[in-house]
DNA sequence: CGAATCCTGTCAGCAAGCTGACGGGTATGT
DNA sequence: ACATACCCGTCAGCTTGCTGACAGGATTCG
């Protein structure tokens, strides 16, 4: 999943960039709403968090502009805990959820898990896959109950076909999804984890569409 | 559809091989059941018709015998019109079907795609695959209301893809199907139908599993 | 803290698959 | 009967994708 924070705070930032991070989801960071905008128009994300008060501008104008241009990227507001106003107004305006500051890190795991799964149009993360059986919030793949074990990377590769069962998905469109600006690989990449996903769960689990991309295979 | 024609007349014999060639199915015609032994356990039929009076045996025998070894391919049984006791015999021994000589043609097409739509597990011939119509039994296949025109070979590649989906079908298992003993290609001419087949169809109906074989895609 | 292990991206060689082109045989039309 | 068009299998060169190996950095373990 790859998430826009746009937090002028830096010791914050920081903490909630290191911890999405870790959570294996990728994060571009802006503290200006010019920046966010110029990133927004960049990249497709998943996930928008979102600060109210920005050295240039309110969090709540630019969701209001991004709403009526169409965009419907999740948000999740981030506002002061004294600033029940912002939390109204930031959800009449298009947000999605909001979370007070200072907020606990593993409150933030759950709230982007939540708003993953609801933009996925899958609310439950119980998902049976051929013989595979994967549970979306607990980020585990399991064939006749033997877990198989994925790394961050291929867990997040497998999620994003997942999510999108039957979809063809470009290299572009997955090395979009899996890195974030700054961090994009070069070489064939995208091919090699494909690769090492297919080692682990079947060659049959991930169909290639040359010259367009991969989707999950016609298990039926 | 590759069909097994066990048959000691050589004039039916010949007429009824004609009709299924033109059919575009492939045929092995034998007039011997020791033969027919031979290649059901050479090959995978789609379908057998099988006289009655053979000059090593009764094909009813041959029949029970194969259903006993657990043999489910179905079987048309043809007899002469006065035998009705054939004719019963040959249901209860396991037959799918029967046509009494003489018969005609275009009757034997009407029990072949009967037959072949019951084997498939789809006795609905009206299919649709993503933004495909297709008519099994008519053998079309459209988009948005507009023809798309098949080959006789295009279509027999398709139609084993359409009657199986989500399975996973080798090279030889295509090229068993679609070609007769005596008529197997050489060189990559499956691999050749399939891309014309993309050309036609678009590059995502049909997956590729590479180093296995070809399946439909996941449309969803 | 050091050693061992693991993860990840890169590299490059290989290979399976794809496709344009061609020629022979068949079917169709005049 | 001849000309044309079409179908189909073959060929071969190209291409995209696959995967083993490696190295560097991060993580884990004792």
């Amino acid at each position: 999943m790859r998430i826009l924070l746009v937090e002028d705070d830096s010791i914050l930032g920081a903490a909630v960039r290191d911890h999405i991070v870790a959570s294996s989801h990728s994060v571009d960071w802006v503290t200006r709403l010019d920046a966010a905008t110029t990133y927004l128009e960049s990249a497709a994300y998943d996930l928008i968090l979102l600060d109210m008060m920005l050295p240039d501008g309110r969090g709540i104008s630019f969701l209001r502009s991004m709403r009526m241009k169409g965009c419907a990227t999740p948000v999740i507001i981030l506002t002061a805990l004294d600033q029940i106003s912002d939390r109204i107004q930031g959800l009449n305006a298009g947000a999605d959820d909001y979370m007070t500051k200072p907020f606990d890190l593993s409150e933030l795991s759950a709230r982007l898990n939540a708003v993953a799964r609801r933009y996925s149009g899958n609310p439950n993360p119980l998902v049976e896959i051929g013989d595979l059986q994967i549970d979306l919030a607990a980020r585990t793949v399991a064939r006749g109950g033997r877990p198989i074990d994925l790394t961050a990377r291929e867990w997040a590769l497998f999620e994003a076909f997942v999510q999108r069962p039957g979809q063809i998905m470009s290299k572009v469109q997955l090395e979009e999804r899996l890195y974030a600006f700054g961090a994009e690989v070069e070489s064939n990449t995208i091919e090699v984890h494909v690769s090492r996903l297919r080692k682990k769960l079947g060659h049959s689990v991930i169909d290639t569409v040359r010259g367009i991309g991969y989707r999950l295979g016609n298990a039926r």
